[in-house]
RNA sequence: GCCCGGGUGGCGGAAUUGGUAGACGCAAGGGACUUAAAAUCCCUCGAAGUUUACUUCGUGCCGGUUCGAGUCCGGCCCUGGGCACCA
């Protein structure tokens, strides 16, 4: 069949360009741009979400080679997690065969999206390959004793008898059971990321190609703080009580102590008193997520105890709170009703007096609310006419001499809890022996594999209940000894995967010698919803890597680009919410470079971008434009447009300025403009056969495959160098000097570079738009930008 | 509740960062071509005023700084993301 000429068909224009779209990776060479998108969870659903990212990340490699750049953009999978377990119960399948045929599918449809990563280095994080390197690196960090074992609070599904994810507590009760969640205590490992604090928040100041919000997002996470460690005595009992504050100079005004309920202190209360021990079970009825407890009612009860406090010497009561949690600071804060906002809603409930510390020299109305700003201390005793500062300095100094408390800093960021009572994840190479107690299992026997002969019965325990697994000897003593039987957390496997990437079938070393200098990633590419924990948890491993010498860079991603979402409906685009929008319908009706071009127009990559179905018919029209055009083309004749010429280089000065600052969206507006200088040419002559070319190169990074198909330059575009801006061409494009009376627009003048400031005046007096304001009023003040504005201010 | 964003025509957004508000596109309306439709092309398109001109108003709301504010400052409202076991 002959294929009509006004015939536009993304299929066949891609089928016949893809081959030529993939680039080989390059490593290990100077020039290199290392480009690399978050690697996605094999959901099997291929999203908008995941179109976008990856659309982004496959535009600008394609751009950085034109460049010049040595680009190396691969791809792989996030392969381990908690819906393939729930698959698994569900469809009955085993975790790997359906993330298995995920990874197929979605593999399939990146190919269709026309994504061209480089394949060569995948690798998927479930694979024994993969995670042996991560339980290698994590008995370095148990080596260099990063990595420990302690007690941490979980959301406990007593029904099921399982541990549930936050997400996986609705509303206070367990997704499946429907049970009231409670909190539960279990042993666990941690890595101690607050190690690291110091250095991963001195280095955001080196963070300056990340976008600054994610900055001072990371900053606030980490949250130093500096504060006063205080111990009070409990009254009656043998015991003291720790609490942290940033607000000693509040002490004065403390009118209670808050512990969490299972504090060894109301511990030990209930062992005595069953009415309180039901009381404080009562409290630790909720989850553990901080929104939560941060948002849900505040409730205490008083234990029947005081304590005493070291610096005033009066005795407070003590309560134990349900929003107090063990495992933070010491499990215990001081209540000032006067001066913190939680503590007021406490105390109103409670009837606990409101007694103000701090005059901040402003009337305030203590019945209504508390006043949380610092100011001089009253009703301080021997405090009193401090300010805030001096008398939290006074407290610490006190504190210190008597030994009962001391200044402190003090960071919010905690520890980082990589225990998962879940089969589906890296098991965690340690074993447990009788006789050695804790040892890491030994290098040589790494992997650890997860095993697959398993039945789904019970998923907080299928590792436990598998004998095979669980049953080992002792790396030191060689006897009998258990095997941990938690997995880890899915993050730690993405928080060093960039580094493997570099080589992942390496088999002596996490990165093979001769290509660390990949790193660090130069663009990182991915949704704004990951700006804290994973990027915090992959600068923190990161930092590890290299003080153990195997990464050069300290900081992973020199430059990140966060996504908005994909928004429908105004929320999130999530398989749970059921508002998907599928990326393959689309690309069935309008081809993938339709798709891309409708990605990166709708809105700039760092927005949320509101799915909306109209739109993508636009660029499915431009680029049949496009098409009828490059199919159809007149020949060349001789002459040349000047204008036109200008013009065009405007254009492409923009739209390079718009590739640098990432702003796609108006690269694809300027690539449109190009095509309506081409289109609307009377003429195709030797300088529409120049903005041609320049229009190509430009669009190709946006619409690889339609630009390639009608490209007839020698080398592909990818190989074709990015056009040089013509600056004298530049330099004579010339806008009107626009002239304003009292600050607003009254008309224009074209006129010249050399035009003095009184010429230009002279003129606006001459022309008639402008005359008529300037009449019978006398000039007070010229602001003149030149090139641009001129604003005359009369009386 | 706490931390970080966003709010501009009927819609998505633009404004080279304090200097012409509405680029580019969608939708809508009108016209051309066609037996007709689709496709394509051309024109109009923030609001108001007796309307190619001109004037006034207009970037969530209220106030401020400035010759000049979508952009900076203060205070509100609405909305999105994160809050440590979703990834």
């Amino acid at each position: 069949m002959q294929i009509m000429s006004n015939d536009y068909n993304p299929h066949n224009i891609q089928n016949q360009t893809a081959a030529q779209l993939f680039a080989k990776p390059k490593l290990n060479v100077a020039n290199k741009k290392y480009i690399l998108a978050m690697f996605p969870y094999p959901s099997g659903q291929f999203h908008m979400g995941h179109a976008r990212c990856y659309t982004l990340a496959d535009t600008m490699s394609k751009y950085y080679r034109t460049r010049g750049f040595n680009v190396f953009s691969p791809m792989g999978w996030d392969a381990f997690g908690l819906p393939a377990e729930n698959a698994a119960i569900k469809h009955n399948k085993h975790p790997k065969d359906w993330t298995d045929g995920n990874i197929k599918q979605m593999r399939e449809q990146f190919d269709m999206l026309g994504l061209h990563f480089d394949w060569d280095h995948e690798l998927k994080t479930c694979d024994p390959e993969y995670y042996r390197w991560q339980q290698w690196l994590f008995i370095k960090l148990y080596e260099k004793g990063l990595a420990y074992r302690k007690n941490a609070t979980v959301n406990w599904d007593p029904v099921d008898q399982t541990v549930l994810a936050n997400e996986q507590v609705i509303d206070g009760k367990g997704w499946r059971s429907g049970a009231p969640v409670e909190r539960k205590e279990i042993n666990q490992w941690f890595l101690k990321i607050t190690n690291y604090a110091d250095a991963l928040l001195d280095e955001c100041e080196h963070l300056t190609h990340w976008p600054e919000q994610v900055v001072t997002m990371q900053k606030n996470w980490i949250g130093k703080s500096k504060g006063v460690d205080i111990t009070f005595s409990i009254i009656g009992l043998d015991a003291t009580c720790q609490v942290y504050t940033t607000r000693a100079d509040t002490l004065l005004g403390a009118q209670a102590l808050v512990l969490a309920p299972t504090h060894p202190i109301c511990e030990a209360v209930s062992k005595t008193n069953p009415k309180i021990a039901q009381a404080l079970t009562q409290l630790s009825q909720s989850g553990v997520s901080e929104a939560e407890i941060e948002a849900g009612e505040k409730l205490g009860v008083a234990i029947g105890l005081t304590a005493l406090c070291p610096i005033s010497k009066r005795e407070i009561p003590v309560y134990a709170g349900n929003y107090v949690l063990m495992d933070y600071g010491h499990g215990a804060v001081i209540m000032v009703p006067a001066h913190c906002d939680r503590d007021y809603a406490f105390a109103k409930r409670y009837q606990i007096p409101v007694i103000p510390v701090v005059d901040n020299g402003k009337e305030h109305d203590y019945s209504q609310s508390a006043m949380t700003e610092t100011g001089t201390l009253i009703n301080s005793a021997q405090l009193t006419g401090l300010s805030s500062q001096e008398a939290i300095e006074e407290i610490a100094k006190t504190l210190a001499a008597s030994q009962q408390g001391q200044a402190k800093d003090q960071y919010r960021l905690r520890d980082w809890g990589i225990s998962r009572q879940r089969y589906w994840g890296c098991p965690i190479p340690i074993i447990y022996c009788d006789n050695c107690g804790i040892v890491p299992e030994s290098e040589a026997n790494l992997p650890v594999t997860l095993p697959t002969n398993i039945t789904f019965s019970d998923s907080s325990k299928m590792l436990a209940n598998n004998p095979d697994f669980v049953n080992t000897s002792c790396p030191k003593c060689h006897q009998p000894a258990k095997r941990e039987t938690d997995t880890f957390d899915t993050f730690f496997d993405s928080s060093w995967y960039y580094a493997r990437f570099l080589s992942p079938k390496e088999s002596n070393d996490l990165i093979a010698p001769s290509v660390t200098d990949g790193l660090p990633v130069d663009l990182y590419i991915g949704g704004i919803e990951h700006a804290i924990l994973h990027l915090l948890y992959a600068r923190f491993i990161h930092h590890f890597m290299h003080d153990i010498g195997i990464t050069p860079a300290k900081e992973p991603f020199k430059e990140l680009l966060t996504q908005g979402m994909v928004l429908k409906d105004g929320s999130k685009m999530s398989k749970s919410k059921g508002n998907l929008v599928t990326p393959s319908e689309l690309h069935k009706t309008y081809g993938a470079d339709a798709l891309r071009l409708f990605i990166l127009f709708a809105a700039p990559p760092s927005q949320s971008l509101e799915w909306c179905h109209s739109g993508i018919e636009g660029m499915h029209r431009f680029l049949k434009k496009v098409s009828l055009y490059f199919s159809n083309k007149q020949p060349v004749s001789e002459g040349v447009t000047p204008k036109l010429w200008s013009d065009a280089q405007t254009i492409l000065s923009k739209i390079e300025h718009d590739y640098e600052k990432r702003q796609l969206n108006t690269t694809v507006a300027g690539c449109m403009k190009l095509f309506n200088i081409i289109q609307q040419s009377p003429v195709r002559n030797t300088t529409i056969q120049k903005i041609e070319e320049i229009f190509f190169i430009a669009l190709f990074p946006l619409a690889p495959h339609t630009s390639s198909f009608y490209w007839d330059g020698e080398k592909p575009l990818s190989e074709t160098a990015w056009p040089k801006i013509d600056q004298e061409a530049l330099q004579q494009q010339t806008r009107p000097i626009v002239v304003q009376v009292n600050g607003k627009r009254r008309g224009e003048l074209n006129l010249n570079k050399e035009c003095s400031e009184s010429d230009i005046i002279h003129l606006a007096q001459e022309t008639l738009s402008i005359q008529k304001h300037l009449e019978g009023k006398s000039i007070k003040r010229v602001i003149h930008i030149p090139g641009k504005l001129i604003n005359i201010v009369v009386s």
